[in-house]
DNA sequence: ATCACTTTTTGATATAGGTCAAAAGAATCC
DNA sequence: GGATTCTTTTGACCTATATCAAAAAGTGAT
């Protein structure tokens, strides 16, 4: 999906304005394993996933790498107190696959803001999408079995479960990556 | 914190723009254990917290209550998707002491949001506070021991911990009431 | 103070899922 | 088309936390 149908999807901006839009966005292509961010740096800019999967994580104290959110097509992506507070980001920002994303900085997406209402609308409304989104999937990791968070996954999230490495997927879904496979095996069966 | 104090320390209203915005809000005094919303209704109205504390929270499969979030005094409260979707509610929302709100409902709200470019910035911007919050929460319980979930509560919402039953937190922590109160226990010790 | 009711604590036991280690399978490279 | 490296699977064992049940501590009403 190309940002500008991403955009009239959500809000109708008349054509001039869908222009200037436009304008502040660069789109880039990007091979995969170039982190965009890495952890410690601010993270200036926010990405729209045109093409691609990217994925935000973090290392815990075993140094183990633990997937926080993936950002699929037609997604924007970032570090999100990073990029809102200009705090060093606690994440890395990567994409998995050769990417083809569309990046504005914070500067230039405030001067939208603040030129235009209905931007400012689709900030709201992108920022509540994904807040109900996130509230899913807490739900999902805090009550429910390992195997129902497999489920949650495939049913929420099919078209990323078989395009990542299955380590990425457990640590998003708080589990082993064992235990992954031993679930994945058990399901294959039924 | 009064809802002007709290209005006007994110965005700076007019004195006009303030009085009409708050001229939508009604003030209500509500006692605890009247549930707000029940499972399945659809829930019209945006709470702001003045005093009180608040929660949501669904029955598992085992007819269990499980908190989703708690709101103290200067936040907003609302059924997330169910206010802004108009769908059916999964969860209860409801106060746990005798509490101050003012309540507005979707349509003012929605009013006020065309009305205003800075009353869509103010939903923009406490939109992408909460997701900041609940993406903590997300990562707090996702990986964290249970040990660690309480200190995290502990330094999160030290105000909350000492006002709601043991029995609250643990299912918002996810953990058994057992099993908290028994960190609690060993945390006491030390 | 006593009774009824709710919440918290404590003890005993069970289990889902973690960890460690090694084997098997895929992908990538010269 | 091996050799190398990365990813997934399998097995054995262990631990954190759940569950069940009962006792203890609080709370409130009469």
């Amino acid at each position: 999906m190309t940002i500008s149908d991403f955009l009239m999807d959500l809000v109708d901006f008349s054509e001039v304005e869908l222009m200037e839009i436009l304008s502040y966005f660069q789109k880039e292509e990007i091979t995969k394993d170039q982190p965009l961010v890495k952890e410690g740096q601010i993270c200036r800019k926010l990405y729209y996933v045109e093409k691609g999967i990217g994925r935000n994580f973090y290392l815990n104290s075993d140094g183990k790498e633990i997937t926080q959110l993936f950002f699929g097509e037609g997604r924007f992506m970032t570090s999100l107190e990073s990029f809102f507070q200009e705090s060093p980001s606690l994440y890395y920002v990567e994409l998995l696959e050769d990417s083809i994303i569309h990046s504005i900085s914070k500067e230039e997406l405030d001067l939208l803001f603040d030129k235009y209402h209905k931007m400012e609308r689709l900030g709201r409304l992108l920022s509540t999408e994904m807040l109900t989104k996130v509230v899913h999937k807490l739900n999902a990791i805090q009550f429910q079995t390992a195997g129902e968070r497999y489920e949650y996954m495939l049913t929420e999230y099919p078209d990323i479960i078989y395009r990542v490495p299955l380590g990425m997927i457990a640590s998003y879904l708080g589990m082993s990556q064992e235990t992954l496979s031993r679930i994945r095996k058990k399901k294959s069966r039924e």
